[in-house]
Formats: structure tokens, C-alpha cells, sequence
DNA sequence: ACTTTTTATGCAACCGGTTACATTAATCTA
DNA sequence: TAGATTAATGTAACCGGTTGCATAAAAAGT
């Protein structure tokens, strides 16, 4: 049906290894021959046919990202979808694509995209760290099978991983808020069982002491992903009777929510407390005043992440690549005192 | 090097076809013997290779999505995020995969993307209204490769294509502020080039009509696209010496940069004006107070795509599909009058 | 001019499944 | 129970490229 590699071949007037060559630009080739091959290729409208490609060499160059993302709060959180951007930019010019899968679609038992990999449908897997199972991880490296996990593991993984840098994200944070003479400083984080969210709270803890400042138990929450969670953790720190008047949080929505519960009290930001937020998505512009955040740039994520990808797919090496990436402080309105 | 059919035809004592049919759920094959083979498979930790099998029946189970996103505005605007979101999760449990093309990474001639299509490496394509382009759909139509437009087309094309209904939002929007006794009301949009900004013009003005509303010119705006913009096409309205005391935007940022100029002005949101705004995106609840939207449901639409295209990859049909989605509005506090 | 080396091309096996067709085993019919 | 029909399995060609090895042609060496 379609114009295959044998009719450009008798067109030519050549044999088939030799169209073969062509077309992957082998340099044993005289340029006449070429010349010929490229001209039949044109005349009969030729294109390889991609699977019969893949099916001689056993690669597909195709690469997935797994993502495990919920319904509810799909869209409130463009974290993958800046990720996924930035593989696809770095992978594209390469002649590499992008697959996706949501393991939650999947839903068997959290190592369903593994299929991928076992069938063979990708030449490689960026993944989320939440993903990582430690059987699955045995099985793909005996085989040597590429894969970069996205977010630090545990470290009982040695593994090809990136992240950004979350301890230097609490750090610089925290600084800010201190150097901009706020004294009773809060950190509210999602769980820590999550080693970001661990290494996030090491930041502030380490800004802290760095500063002379003593940690203060009751100044550190954990726990809330959206703008009521905020809310009502912001209503539980005026309960309290000595309230923070700096507060880093590390979800810009929990932030948004904060920010409701502290005009309700009248209370005037940035002069009465400051705010820092994490994760400069584009909501965080959007309030008023504008969030202070810490931008993490997820684009470049993406294509640190790739690139770690198509480097072990092309040359595949014992030992693993680790990244992490700095990050920085975007200052805007809620934490700008006027002077004090 | 991998475990092959041959391998666990060799192991079960039967022949690579037993094997391939068990595989394939054959209803030719005994009980007795597909449990032979299932016992090898397991056994030997048998996959099936998938480039093989794509190979031998010339299909890969994998379909693209093929956006165009440009960087700036890419993370602003979830639109094929939440399409891709319903995409993949339609044709996963379907054993199909996604991938994602954005063509303006590929940037060459607006039809890069048509490489997958030439060299068959997807079995359907889903692209957006703005990448259609008449020579490869002519192409695509000639071999039959299925395809569907996300997005209404120009009349002049006849393919399989799924839009929300843009003509109904405009017109629920519009009515909705008219039963709110708002008494001018304009209309802010995007370029009217587009066919799905004349249809919501459309249907803001037979909501008019529907009314006895005289449409006035000075009250149809067109251009914006940022909260900067929705900003000064609000003053712009201010410096008229009759402003409106309604507006439908057909665009969330627009509307939250009006939504600032208002406030600025000191007039009051929704007794003195109200807004409607389209696209229900996470911002629009946001803002204070938070703005009425009409909800289109992107999620659907990816999922009635993908459906779409699925169905056209298994049985192939000569009649075109055609679909246009309800939307709904869903009101919140920019719109809800007191009283008159 | 004749061997030796290098370069360009051809031959044919191979990648791992699928499936039309052939063959054998099982079941049915009279 | 032989003969016809149906069900289950096997044989081998095929999908469309790639590539090791063989060979032919050209260039270099003596």
C-alpha cells in the first residue's frame, strides 16, 4: 500500500541496504548515489515507515513522562504540565517524543506504567519520586533500562534523579523575612513525611539559627493543600496569643487562603506580618498584594531532566546522575515593609 | 537477549501461532493449552516485545495530541492541559497510549507535526483548529488517517470535529446578565478573525435580541488576551461618557485586570456593574469577589475527542463526526445584584 | 601492470510478532 | 463406522527496515 524502502530501491536502481544508508546518512555513500536515492525518495513521496524502523534497531525514541495527578486538583497545579513542556522542548529537536501517561488512569496498583517498560514501548521513563518502587527499580536496572526520577529520593536509592533545591528554597525564604526585620517567624508545610517537605523545613530551621533565632514549635505547621486550608490555619495562628508576623508557606493556594483570613482581621500586610510563599504559579500574581515567592523553574526542570534522559539512553553508564537546581526569590507586595 | 514467543512456544510445547493467539485472546485455543502457555509466559517472564507487535499488524496504539503553545502564555492557560487530562484518561483503559506534540518547538512550517502522520507513528491525530491546513488534510483524507480538530473549522472543511458551544456561551452570559437587570451591556473579546470569537459575538447578540437590546458598537471590543489588557480596555470604557453597567470577557485575565480598574475606580462590583467572564479556569474563583463564569468542560472535551477518534481508528466511516458541547454558567459574586 | 588497500554497494539474515493456509484431531451425521 | 464437518494447532510467509559479511570497484603502492 504504501511506498516502501524496496520501491525507492528499483526506482533508484539500487539495492536496499544502500536506500537503508541514505537514509541514515551513512558516509560510505558517494554523493551521486545519494543524489539518485534522494530523487526516487521524492518522485514516489516516500517516508520510512517508523515501525518497521523501530522494530530493526529495538528503539522506539519515544520517552514518558508519568505523572500522578488527580482529578480535583488537576488543574490547579501546572507543576507537570511546566515540566512537560520544558522534555518536550528539549527532546523535540532531538527527534525524540514525548509520551504521557497518568498512572491514576491506571489505577491498578501504583506501578501500572511499568508496563511501558516491560513491553518495550519506550526507549526511556521520567518519573515522579512518589512512583518509585523498589522492586520495579531492581527489575528496570538490571536491564539497564533508562530512567530519571523527578524529586529526591530517599537515599536508599541510588538512582538518576533531579530536584530542585528545596533546602536552599527554605533558607532563602525564611532570610528574606528576617532581613526585612520580622521576628516571630512561622513555616507551614504540606506533610513531612515527604522528604521535599523535610529538607523544605531543614531551609527554614538552618536560616533561623543562622540568624540567632530560636525554633519555635508552635510557629510550625504542617498539613493543607488549598486556599481553605490556609484560611483556617491562618484563623488557628490568631487564636494563639502571640501570633507570627512572618510566615513562610510553602503552597502558593494555601497562601492565597491566609491572606483572606488576615484582611478579615484587618490586619495590614506587609507592614503587620509577611507573607513568602513557594511555587511562583501564576496565582500568585494575581492577589493583592502580590505573594513574595520563591520561583522554581519547572521549565528548566523539565529539560535538565530530559537531557539527564537522553544522555543515559545514548550512552548508558553505571554511574547516576543527581541535579539539583537553585532556585530564587521573586519579591513582591506581601512581604516589602515600608520601614519599621 | 529478551524472552521471545519462540522461547515460550519452545517451553509450552506448542507453536509460535498457539502462542501469538493466546496472546490475542483467540476463541480457537483450549482451555488446556492456554494455560500451558500462560504457565511458559510466567515462567519465563514473558512480555510480548510491543514494537514487533505494532510492526506486524502495522498500528503502535498510540495517538497524538498536537498542540501549540508559546512559552509566555503557555502556564497561564490550562486549556489543553485539562484536554490532554481527558484524553488520556478516555483511551488508557482502552490499551491506547498519548502522546504530545507542540508544534512550536518543532518550528518549521506550521506542519512539522504531519511527520507523525507521514511516517506512521501514531494510529489518529487530535490537533487544534489553528494547525489545520488544506494540502494535509487532503493528504490525511486521501489515506484515510483518522484525525479530529479540537475547535470549530471553516466551513469549507467536511472533517470530524468537537468545539464547545461558544455561540450558547455567549448568549447564556449575556442573558444572564440582562435577567440581572443590567441595561448596557458589552462584550469584550479576542480577535474576531477567529471563528469561535464570531460565535460568541453571535450569541451575545441574539441574546440581545432576544431581549429588544439595541447592540451598541461602542460597547464591542475586541484584543486582550492579559490581565494588563482587561485592565485598559476598562478605562477605556470609563473615558466614554455612557459606560457599560455590564460585561461579558471571553477570557478569565481579562476580566481579573478590568476587575482592578473597577475597584479603582471606586464603583462598586456586582450593585454598580457586573461581569461575566468564559473559561472556568482556577483564577476565576480567585478574585474578590469571585468572578461568574461559563464553565466549559475541558476535561469532556478531551474525553468526547478522544472517543471520537477512537472510534474512527476502529471503523472506519465515510460520514464525518460533529460535536458542540453544552456549557453552563456558573454564578458567582460578580454578577449577583442586591437588588434595583 | 599487478598486487594491496580502501571505498562503495549488494546479498541476505534478522528483529518478534501475526495470520492465511495447511494439516491434524475431534465431533457429528446417517 | 465411514465419511463429512468442525475445531484446534502447526507451518511458513510476511510486515519494512538494518547491518554483518561478501563482493566489486576504485585508489594506492611498488
Amino acid at each position: 500500500m504504501g511506498v516502501t524502502i524496496k520501491d525507492v530501491a528499483k526506482a533508484a536502481g539500487v539495492s536496499t541496504a544502500t536506500v537503508s544508508r541514505v537514509l541514515n546518512n551513512s558516509n560510505l555513500i558517494t554523493p551521486q548515489t545519494t543524489e539518485k536515492v534522494r530523487n526516487a525518495m521524492r518522485e514516489l513521496g516516500y517516508f520510512p515507515n517508523n515501525i518497521a524502523r523501530s522494530f530493526a534497531n529495538q528503539n522506539t525514541y519515544i520517552i514518558a513522562l508519568v505523572v500522578d495527578i488527580e482529578e480535583p486538583t488537576a488543574f490547579n497545579n501546572p507543576y507537570f504540565y511546566q515540566i512537560q513542556y520544558g522534555i518536550e522542548k528539549y527532546i523535540c529537536p532531538k527527534g525524540y517524543y514525548l509520551m504521557i501517561v497518568n498512572e491514576n488512569t491506571l489505577n491498578h496498583n501504583g506501578t501500572a506504567f511499568s508496563k511501558l517498560f516491560f513491553e518495550k514501548r519506550v526507549d526511556g521513563l521520567i518519573l515522579p519520586v512518589s512512583l518509585l518502587h523498589k522492586n520495579l527499580v531492581k527489575k528496570m536496572e538490571e536491564q539497564k533500562f533508562p530512567f530519571v526520577i523527578i524529586g529526591e529520593p530517599e537515599n536508599s536509592y541510588d538512582t538518576n534523579w533531579i530536584d530542585i533545591n528545596n533546602k536552599m528554597a527554605g533558607e532563602i525564604s525564611t532570610t528574606h523575612l528576617i532581613e526585612n526585620q520580622y521576628k516571630r517567624i512561622a513555616f507551614v508545610s504540606g506533610s513531612r513525611k515527604d522528604l521535599f517537605n523535610k529538607n523544605r523545613l531543614d531551609g527554614y530551621l538552618t536560616a533561623l539559627a543562622k540568624h540567632g533565632f530560636q525554633p519555635n514549635p508552635d510557629l510550625i505547621k504542617e498539613g493543607g493543600f488549598s486556599k481553605e486550608d490556609g484560611y483556617s490555619i491562618m484563623n488557628e495562628f490568631f487564636k494563639q496569643n502571640n501570633p507570627p508576623d512572618g510566615i513562610v508557606f510553602t503552597d502558593n493556594l494555601v497562601a492565597f487562603g491566609a491572606l483572606s483570613a488576615i484582611k478579615e482581621h484587618g490586619i495590614k500586610i506587609p507592614d503587620d506580618i509577611g507573607l513568602v510563599s513557594f511555587d511562583n504559579f501564576p496565582v500568585a500574581e494575581l492577589s493583592d498584594p502580590q505573594i513574595t515567592t520563591v520561583d522554581i523553574d519547572l521549565l528548566d526542570l523539565g529539560i535538565q531532566a530530559a537531557s539527564m534522559l537522553l544522555k543515559e539512553i545514548q550512552l548508558p553508564s553505571t554511574t547516576k546522575q543527581q541535579s539539583l537546581l537553585s532556585v530564587r526569590l521573586i519579591k513582591r507586595g506581601t512581604s516589602k515593609r515600608s520601614q519599621r
